[in-house]
DNA sequence: TAGCAATTTAAGCGTTGACTTATATAAGGA
DNA sequence: TCCTTATATAAGTCAACGCTTAAATTGCTA
């Protein structure tokens, strides 16, 4: 399964942006999914299982508890990808600044849109 | 249908590889799918409907022929949606310096790479 | 060790998406 | 106007994907 495959999902990309923030629990990411998209629990294991499968995510045992985290490879690869287009746009910000503005700001982590 | 699920097919992925050197005519893609692919034209016509129909791409009419280039706005949206997560990696490369030499990469478009 | 909690795996099913072949539409040239 | 070229649309088929329910695993704790 391609890496764009594993992210047209919204399930996966929803799960994905929880772990953005750090480190979590199926049990915690499942009960977020759950209410926000109205799936079971396998339902969410199996999606857990995809993004494992394809290197989206590290996971480690804690006791009966699986963690998992984003291990960012196949992301970086479609940024490489992307990057190809990026000069589509990249013209259309105001540059160098603006360009080390978006590197610092992505460095900092974190971000709440789209 | 999601701007990542239109990536998610390779030929959509290798379609605007094409156009990223600029506008073709939808014959000279096919031309190139059908043998890299082995699919029919009208398969090719198909996937640069969904192309159009999502944004990726414009069209414009010369005579017979359909002259399509890429629509950079979705996968500006997709650049965006992978800031969050650019923090994971940036780190890695040499910070600052790397940084603004990647984004004069990219305004010099081009690249032949993944 | 019996039993509960956390999580994954299995089996089955409906829907969607990417092809195929056949056909329609439209522009250009003889 | 007729034929050819360029492209799109229609209809049908098949496989893949995401969900569900049921069951298996594994760790803890009483």
């Amino acid at each position: 399964m391609h890496a764009f495959d594993v992210l047209g999902d919204p399930v996966r990309r929803r799960i994905l942006e929880l772990l953005a923030d750090g480190e979590r629990a199926s049990g915690a990411i499942s009960e977020v999914i759950e209410r926000e998209f109205g799936i079971s629990q396998p339902a969410v294991s199996q999606h857990l299982k995809v993004l494992r499968d394809n290197g989206f995510t590290t996971v480690r045992a804690e006791g009966s508890r699986r963690l998992y985290a984003v291990d960012s490879a196949p992301l970086e690869e479609i940024d490489l990808w992307l990057g190809r287009f990026r000069g589509f746009w990249a013209g259309r910000l105001d540059a160098l600044g603006t360009e080390i503005a978006r590197g610092k700001r992505a460095r900092r982590a974190g971000g709440k849109d789209t």
